[in-house]
DNA sequence: ATTCCAAAAACTTTCGAAAATCCTTCTTGC
DNA sequence: GCAAGAAGGATTTTCGAAAGTTTTTGGAAT
């Protein structure tokens, strides 16, 4: 793995867990502290990362962590529904064995990292549990752009939810594992009208849960984070 | 505008209108003659077109052009139809005055530059028109993601046409700019129904007729074109 | 003739420094 | 006191070379 590669993984990572505030300067010579590398690997990096809109650039200004606003949560959210609804559908019709035994075998494992608690409880290991499940459910739908376009919106709309799970509490009225689960079984008893639907509760449900933990703003954008 | 930028606009531009065979290896060296300048600013523009799928990359063995592959083709005008038919709907419904003025600004610079023949034809011009017209169709959707993955189908799809556009023998049975007329006007009637219909089949009948100016081939990849 | 291995060549990747630009601060003139 | 502008520092961008890897070539042994 070449350099570059590393450092496009450690900041994609950084920057959807929130270890850099929104808008925040993405200065070379902190990240090349940072990362222990010099400029040129760094640089690609941030280029492929503006390409997913991960970052912003301007011209001879540098980069710049993609700001967040509620208007592109919302965006990103109903584009999810949209999108990941048909790619439900299709991977409903065309999955095999494999497909489905993977849903089991992705839901067991995020079951599994949710119940833990105390020293055991990992949030970014809960946070990997998570998109392997989502994107297990819908592998099988047979349209690579389908699931680049889906990785591009996990990305974009996680950054959204890290403050809610580090807030790490149980919202009221919310049984997400059962939400999970309910997914999954609509799926593996083939029930697209069903699994469309609980995609889609799932999804406007978290959205909820993310609003509900943002401080009110006077205007879109959203507080910066601290570093994590 | 920096080195890099323009790197990335001028390898775009190339790749999406068929100067290097899909698969051939992007040389740094071979590059950095063509276009006058470093590998820096190069290999960013790279990282930027790897990130969009228009060139892939392999560890310490470089970059390389996209493969074209009728799977990919069927998929990605697929993809379109599924969210420029939602965002259609959005944009009819949301779109004011400014959007339909643009909606018919966009037609008439196509018609007229489809009009045009001989010395006048100017097949990249068209190309740029008939970009213009469906993205004007579609801008007053007020989703900035659905519009960020529109030019990345547009981009990924023109590859395909590109072939058709030079070939420049008008398709038996086919009228593309009635085509074109038939969906602006559909939309600025704020007829949705009609205008998803008539944005389905225009799109279908592209492929067609890309399949059919494609020569039989074994497998899925297709032929690799000269450079232009 | 073929396979294996070493050396050479080709190429990618990374670094460190130079060049260019932007931002801040301080001075000057009014 | 305040605006305009120049100097200095910080930062980005680009280059050229060095380092590292892959591919090709050439030769020896089977």
């Amino acid at each position: 793995m070449t350099l570059a590669e590393k450092a496009y993984d450690a900041l994609r990572h950084d920057i959807i867990r929130g270890a850099f505030a929104p808008e925040s300067p993405l200065r070379l010579a902190d990240l090349s502290e940072r990362y222990g590398m010099g400029f040129s690997p760094l640089r690609e990096a941030l280029n492929r990362l503006q390409a997913e809109r991960l970052v912003t650039a301007e011209s001879l200004r540098g980069f710049r962590v993609a700001p967040l606003s509620l208007d592109e949560l919302h965006d990103a959210i109903a584009l999810r529904i949209q999108i990941e609804s048909e790619a439900l559908r299709s991977a409903i019709r065309l999955g095999d064995d494999a497909w489905a035994a993977g849903i089991v075998s992705a839901l067991y494992a995020l079951t599994l990292q949710a119940g833990r608690t105390g020293a055991q409880a990992d949030i970014w290991a809960l946070e990997a549990r998570h998109h392997a499940f989502h994107r297990a459910l819908l592998v099988a739908c047979n349209s690579p752009w389908t699931l680049e376009f889906f990785e591009r919106l996990y990305a974009a709309t996680e950054r959204y939810r890290i403050p809610v799970l580090l807030a790490a509490t149980r919202p009221a009225g919310r049984d997400v594992q059962a939400e999970h689960k309910a997914l999954a079984e609509a799926t593996l008893d083939r029930d697209a009208g069903k699994a469309v639907v609980v995609l889609r509760e799932h999804y406007l449900r978290t959205a909820e849960d993310i609003e509900r933990a943002i401080p009110a703003q006077d205007g879109d954008a959203l507080p910066a984070k601290a570093a994590v």
